[in-house]
DNA sequence: CGAGGCCTTGACCGCGGTCAATGCCCGTGG
DNA sequence: CCACGGGCATTGACCGCGGTCAAGGCCTCG
């Protein structure tokens, strides 16, 4: 399977642990549009994009916010309902027709008990999640909303296929700004 | 040693593990104003305060901001360089008298191999710290100013031991909107 | 007592916000 | 097949938050 060799890119597990993980690991299908999480749901499901795009998104004063976007081998989990169990107010939804891959949270912190490798390997592809996190929050906090535009585009792939309006609430403004900002560009 | 059984707190090791990593506990004392780690090194110690309060902060075009803020049995790392072993550009420095307790990261990483359940403590300890990144990605994306300096203030204590310009940069405002939103509230 | 750092205040400006009108694309039904 | 309606993006008019620059007050420390 695709998704274990890139596991292995990051950490090399033991061939028992890659069978165990395995059994753990089902594809799902969405298309465009469709909620993969609803919002307010716990987060009890790893995801990780295999093809197509999808978003976190919730609602803040009736508006819709994005607030993470994820391509293939991304992974996409609501970190603050993941590792606290609460509930979280944030849903999943595909953005194109997207397969994930799904891995169940509660089997799979039960394998980390049985296979050290495994909580390694999950705890390294969190941890870039969580340097991801950082990064964004430097952008946020001292660039201007032009500037974080241009970041993303450079650096992000495939964003002609998202709506412009997910792209304007990701960058903290609305589409309305985001729209002169594009005018200013050429 | 207070720190242990914050550690039990989190997650209990047993005995060995934890003679172990008290090992590399070492206590640090800084005083007002002193750099921790100087801007440019790679993060190789993760601290936690024990006493006081620390700032890690950059230059952005000559000004000095403040990402992050960190008092009694907070981690205090960059983390961007602690998981990718690269160099970054912040710096981390004490705002008052501080004691941290300091745990060399490469003695660390290795004691992981030795003993599952460290890794794991130290998992949920950075597991913590991404919730809390997260947290603030939020209201740094979609929050004014003054709401940010409010929640601060309701959620911080010992906030009037730190000096308004640092605050005013992880709000991600000059001091000067500072001072106006100060005057404002009462 | 003088110097420098920190905070406040005033004048002025520009980025990004709201509201509203318009254009465009596309899916659906008569 | 065309007409209509709804969602998305753009554009204009107008406004307010937070920015810059500069002056002034207040501590602290040598």
């Amino acid at each position: 399977m695709e998704l274990l060799s890139f596991f292995d890119s990051v950490y090399k597990i033991t061939p028992r642990a890659r069978e165990s993980l395995s059994s753990l690991i089902t594809e799902k299908e969405y298309s465009k549009i469709e909620i993969i999480q609803q919002i307010g749901s716990r987060c009890r499901t790893v995801y990780i994009v295999k093809r197509g795009i999808a978003r976190i998104f919730y609602h803040k004063d009736g508006l819709d916010i994005t607030e993470h976007f994820a391509f293939s081998n991304d992974l996409i989990v609501r970190a603050e309902s993941l590792f606290t169990g609460e509930p979280t107010p944030k849903g999943i939804q595909a953005i194109e027709n997207t397969t994930v891959y799904a891995i169940d949270a509660v089997s799979l912190f039960a394998l980390y008990d049985q296979h050290h490798d495994i909580e390694r390997l999950f705890r390294l592809l969190f941890e870039r999640e969580h340097v991801n996190s950082i990064k964004r929050l430097e952008s946020l906090q001292f660039q201007s909303a032009k500037d974080r535009y241009l970041d993303l585009l450079k650096n992000t792939d495939y964003i002609q296929k998202i709506p412009l309006k997910h792209i304007a609430s990701y960058l903290g403004i609305t589409q309305v700004s985001l729209s002169r900002i594009r005018s200013e560009i050429r």
